[in-house]
DNA sequence: GTCCCTGCAAATCCTTTGCACTCCT
DNA sequence: AGGAGTGCAAAGGATTTGCAGGGAC
């Protein structure tokens, strides 16, 4: 068993997760630890994620955008994604353990978890839409 | 706007994905159609599985393994996860809809949809790990 | 004939890894 | 001192893309 050594570029990137309330990739993390160490390399700041991500100090998970995301928290929550910009934002719910109940009853196997995603266009893109609509319908010309 | 032309591999691709049940990803689609078309190539099919997906043929996910899965099925459905080998198949579950509405009613965004993974260990780990517990258990010299 | 689709290979993006060196304990 | 952690750069895997030729309409 490997003994585990304290590392202040470890505890700054999980100190910068736990302040955030967005989901960053590895290289937003990165950019931000920059500012206290900048000469820390991107491989550390994988590593350290990784690392951290075994020690459930903090979550890894995709959004299917081609990167992983890391997330402060590790109490099981939900995530919303904007269809149009692919923002991710916690949805204010607590854990439903009634889909696992539910889950278990129809299912052979063993659940122990499991993770919802919810789409949907969020606020401001929904009101840049409203307003390109609004445009659109108010003159047969609109082309700008 | 750009006009769709007929081509037996894009045909071959989602008739092959039709006739799965699995959820296979890009490279396993590949060696499935180079049985019916030797020569095609690795970017043909991924860029034929993106533009299904952009028809809403097909789906594309991500259980955070590094690479995308795609399904022949489009009516939303959920997804298990082994644990231990990361095989996925289909949940026996129908669209659950309430988690839908139990979400509008928590966020104030648009919610259209949401999709959901369970993990777990499924059967055939299970057993293995039990046969391994059992041989553990039986003699305190357990290395083989 | 036109324009989409293909095969091929190179390029890109994200992530992991090997190595020599540094820092914790 | 010993070994875990770091920075750097190179490697790795998955996916995308540019281009010249082939096929659908």
């Amino acid at each position: 068993m490997k003994t585990l050594k304290y590392s202040r570029q470890r505890e700054s990137i999980k100190k910068s997760l736990a302040a955030r309330r967005d989901h960053p990739t590895a290289d937003v993390v990165y950019a931000d630890i920059r500012e206290e160490f900048p000469s820390i390399s991107l491989g550390t700041v994988y590593r350290n994620l990784n690392l951290l991500v075994e020690l459930g100090e903090i979550q890894k998970m995709n959004f299917g955008d081609g990167s992983d995301h890391f997330d402060g928290r590790i109490l099981p929550h939900y995530h919303f994604v904007c269809k149009r910009c692919r923002q991710v934002s916690d949805m204010p719910l607590g854990p439903l353990d009634e889909i696992n109940a539910l889950a278990r009853r129809c299912y052979d196997g063993t659940v122990e978890s499991h993770t919802t995603t919810f789409y949907g266009i969020c606020d401001s893109c929904r009101e840049k839409e409203e307003r390109t609509e609004h445009d659109a319908s108010s003159d047969g010309k609109n082309i700008p």
